[in-house]
DNA sequence: ATATAGCTTAGAGTTTACTCTAAGGCAAAT
DNA sequence: ATTTGCCTTAGAGTAAACTCTAAGCTATAT
């Protein structure tokens, strides 16, 4: 059982973004008696995968999809997978882009390397 | 040589969009004698390079840092040699939450193919 | 009793990166 | 000569994801 506060250093996230998440149907916390959210160990590992998945791209449109498809039971389930198989290839072709550019950036970083140890005496270009 | 339009195909990429980067400094194609936007194949290069650097998550703000540097001459270089090896670090680490992720993705796919076939009588968590 | 801290809401404001509109210039085609 | 197509500009509009403000409630501390 958390507060809101509380659930914000957890998760290094702000209190603004917690009630933003709700508004957008992304966590639904339950409320104390004072109309507070409190929120369980379910919601902090919900809010765990949120975020991983906001780390990779997935906009909270399709992330509030995937909630609501839970909400609705188990008769969303291949639809679940669905999501989840397509977010794969997402992460894959990300991984390919990344993976791709870090050797460009490796290559244009021996560049410059050896151009500041000769002092400065080559030409660089600007693919370089 | 190249229009703003034939850089549009060649790039997949709106023409508003070109003329927007080149108001924030990313771009500066020169012109001909009626006003028009003329590329050469160094701008070309160089946006396809932007373009790679956008889609790793280099913001706008940083990608025109660069260009800065690039247009201030030779004794800018290890600034950029810097932002070059901090952007090669901010790769490495999306690659590892990817990996980390894509791994968990096929976990919890494995789950529901189980649950799937199994005509859902097992229970799935929040969490699978 | 009242101050303080932390919670609530509705709704406005901000940032980033485009995306589009309106008004107009210029050149080739009909 | 005028239509067509492509170009120009300044500046307004949009979408996503927050981020904050204002007004107010409630429990504990002094």
């Amino acid at each position: 059982m958390y507060t809101i506060s509380e659930v914000s250093k957890l998760l290094a996230i702000t209190t603004y973004t917690l009630r933003y998440y709700e508004k957008e149907g992304i966590v639904a916390p339950i409320r104390n008696a004072n109309g507070e959210r409190v929120y369980e160990d379910t919601h902090l590992a919900w809010l765990r995968f949120v975020l991983r998945l906001k780390q990779t791209q997935m906009p909270i449109s399709q992330i509030r999809e995937y909630a609501q498809l839970y909400l609705e039971g188990e008769h969303t389930s291949s639809a679940r997978l669905n999501l989840l198989e397509d977010h794969r290839s997402s992460i894959q072709d990300q991984i390919r882009h990344l993976t791709e550019t870090e050797k460009m950036l490796n290559d244009k970083i021996a560049n410059y390397k050896v151009f500041i140890s000769k002092g400065n005496t080559l030409d660089l270009s600007m693919d370089d």
